[in-house]
Parts: structure tokens; sequence; C-alpha cells
DNA sequence: TTCTCAATGATTGTTGACAATCTTTTTCCA
DNA sequence: TGGAAAAAGATTGTCAACAATCATTGAGAA
């Protein structure tokens, strides 16, 4: 909840966290080519500010750019997804297991009330999967905070999540599988309380993986079960 | 050796290259203030395109910008060497993990051969560590590019390595363990030949972990050696 | 003398116009 | 009619000037 809405920056930066929203919402559609001039007019900007901000997204791997051909939303595909989940599982798994030797006992029991208040609103609006979501975020990134370990704050908190959370929004009906996350979530901390760094790794990353196979999964399911609307994919896909 | 120079491209680009190289090399100092008008002047270019680059560069974490204060070249301090050694590890592990799986046998091959030129090497030129840490790079690239994962690809190649290089660049003189870390990588190519990826992921691991610890203990006795000579540091150093 | 505050200078942020490149359309020939 | 070359259009890359902000210096008062 801090530094979201950036009251004041350069405009190039307001740009650019505009866009970040923009693109994970899906306001600007996967793929989609990205015209300096237009969005530059969209936001009231010069063109100037406007392509900083797209080297910065670029840098998030939120867009990729090409010389002289332009920058286009980049397009989250099944094995970058996959790609994501395995960096994302060895990051995290290593957050997890240096936040178990720093973390405060303050922090670890504040991570413990998180979770109950979790589990409240998971009982409270069951399905309704973007508050979990959010919660889900929370947990994840303040263990990230516990590694004390500023570049992978950076990378997990800078440019992971904003892919993840482009995942999520794309795949937002499927992983309804909060309650089990759950109960990983306090394997996790029960972990962080022993101080117990390598347990802490293990689960970490046996629940990161573990999301993947859900999700690999029911976009398996997805695929197998309305294949002929997707035909319009190309045969020969380049490159 | 691939897309290194890059001899043609936007002006922007080789810009970001050429300052990749200034901060790598030692060229532009650690912590030191970057003129963007003497700069473009220095590279022949406008402001527009080297403001482009240092946003590059920033995303590569090799310059710090605070806006309407200028950009700055990173300090690499022993935290953040720390840092970066901590995430190398947890990235090159699960490089080595997947590698494991996805290397072709001919892959697997070529790094065997890698390995007796680099020995070869060691033997002719003994204490040359420059050549050497370049062998030592491309061994790990290797492996990154085994994985398959393109996101890891860019994550270790694209931002951790040059850090890396910045680091190996000031701490030469130290890290001259060059025949022991190739008994290590020895190990680490049987593993991926025997498909063993858990085991691959620890060996990698422990390599690197055992590398950040033989540099951490000589940074420690070279700042126990000389300590008054380094008293012109301030006393009230300034956040 | 020292602290505060205003004025000056330097640096960054931003803009609009111009040049280079790519894409699309049109035209011409087979 | 089909395809290729050339011209027109649109888009990106670059530059130089202007505005806004920050840092420094100097003057003035306590």
């Amino acid at each position: 909840m801090l530094a979201l809405h950036t009251p004041e920056g350069t405009l190039a930066d307001v740009a650019s966290t505009k866009l970040t929203q923009a693109i994970i919402t899906g306001e600007l559609i996967q793929g989609q080519k990205l015209n300096e001039s237009d969005l530059a007019e969209r936001y009231g900007i010069g063109r100037g500010p406007l392509r900083e901000a797209l080297r910065q997204l670029e840098g998030m791997r939120l867009v990729k750019r090409i010389p002289h051909a332009g920058a286009r939303v980049v397009t989250l595909d099944r094995d970058m997804m996959a790609d994501l989940y395995a960096v994302r599982e060895a990051l995290e798994g290593m957050a997890c297991r240096t936040a178990a030797l720093r973390m405060t006992d303050a922090e670890i029991d504040t991570l413990r009330l998180l979770l109950e208040k979790h589990a409240e609103q998971i009982e409270a609006t069951d399905g309704q999967i973007y508050v979990q979501s959010e919660g889900d975020f929370d947990f994840h990134y303040q263990i990230a905070l516990g590694s004390r370990n500023q570049m992978l704050i950076d990378l997990l908190a800078g440019e992971l999540y904003q892919l993840l959370r482009m995942c999520r929004y794309r795949t937002s009906r499927l992983s309804a599988r909060t309650r089990p996350a759950l109960q990983q979530h306090r394997h996790i901390v029960d972990a962080l309380t022993a101080r117990d760094g390598e347990l802490a790794e293990i689960l970490m990353r046996r629940h990161i993986s573990g999301a993947w196979k859900s999700i690999s999964e029911m976009m398996d399911e997805e695929n197998d079960s309305k294949p002929k609307l997707i035909t319009r994919s190309k045969a020969a896909s380049g490159s």
C-alpha cells in the first residue's frame, strides 16, 4: 500500500506507473502495439518522457522494444509463465531461507497475524479471489522484506510481482485454491518461527511449484475444452 | 562472444553498452556523478538518447538515478556484493537444476571440453586471473543457456553478470582460487551428465557460496591489514 | 563570527521540430 | 491477374532550445 499512487514525480515516472497499471489490468492488451505519439497525447505529456517510461517498462519486462519498430506489450504465453514461476521459486526460496535467519520475532508475529486475517477473509468472502490474491502478495512480499536483501527485494517486488499480477489478472477465474495455500503459508511461518531456514526454503519452493502445477493443469483443461476457438493462432509461428 | 560489440543500433543503445563497459572497467568510478551534458558531448550524442541509456543502466542496477539530482555510478559495497552472491546462488542453482534435465548430451560434452581448455589455460598462464575469469563466465553462462529459461538467462546475463564483472574488476587481486573452482566445475558437469538435477543444484550453490566466502574473507584481511590508509573516509558519513 | 536567506549558477526535466527508418499503398510491367 | 518496384505515409530516433528544480555562493543581520 506504500508508494503506489505516486502523487508527484517526473512525468516519465508517473507515466511509467500508469502504463504499468494499464498493462497489468489488461487495459492494454497483450501483444498490443504501443504508439508513442498516441500514448503521449493520452497521458498529456511529450514523447520524450514517454520514451523513458517505455525503457523503464522494458526493464521490468512488461514491454518488448524493437529498434525502429516500436514497443509492444509483452505476451505472457505458457512458456514465459513457466519461466516466471521457476525464477520465482528460486528467488523466494532464497528469500525465505534468509528471512528465517534475519526476521525479528515481531515481524514473524505480524506475519502470523496477517494469515489469521486472511483466514477470516476467506471465510467471509468465499470465492472472492481478487482480495485474497492481494493478500497472497502481502504475505510473499513481507517475507521478501524479511530477507533484508535489497537486491532480492527489488527483483521480486519491482519485476517479478508485476508480471505475476499480470498472470493473475489473466487467469483469475482459475487458481481457486486459496485454502490449501493458506495452510502452506502457515507451515512456512512455523518454519520461520523455528528459525529453520532450510525447511522454510523447501516449503516455499514446494508452495510455489505447486501453485504453478495447479495453474498449469487448469490452463490445460481450458485449452482442451475449447480447442476450436483458438484455431486462429498462426500455424507457422515465427522464431 | 555474441552480441557484445553491437556495431550498429540506436545511439541510446550504443551509449548504453559503452557506459556499461566504462563502469565495469572502472573508467567511471563507483559513486561518481554522471553529468548528462558532459557524457553526451563525450560520446558525441544528444542528451535525449543519453538519458534513455541511463534509464537502461538503471534497470541493470549499474547506476542509481535520483529525480532532479542526477545519476551516479552504483557503489558496490560489501553488503551489496553479499546480496548479489545470494541472488546468484539462488538463480544459478535453479539454472543448474533445470539444465541437468534440458541440456543435450552434445552441450554437456562441449561444457566438459570447455573445462579441459580452462585447465590448460590455468597451467599455461598461472596467475593470469583475467583470462580465467572470463572462462569462468563462459562456464556459468553456458549452464544458464542450458536451462532454456529465457527469463533466467536474461536475469543472469543481462543484469547479474555485469555487476559480477564489476566485482571481479574491483577485487581482481583477490580470489586466486582457480584450481579448486575448476574441480568444482568438473563435479557439476558430472552431475549434469548423470542428469541429477538436485545434485547439480546443490553443487552449484555450494560453489557460489564458497566463492563468496573466499572473497569475503579476503576483503576482511585487506581491511584489517591497512586500516589507517582508509582513515580519510568521513567520520560522520551522511546517509 | 555565524546563521539565515536571497540571488546566482548549474543541472535536470520537458517540449516541439527535424531527420532517419520502416510500413503501406500505388503504380507499372510481365 | 499477379508480383515487384517506387512513392507516399506513418512512426521512431535525434536534436537543440526552453522551463523547472536543485546546489552554491554571497550578503546581511543577530
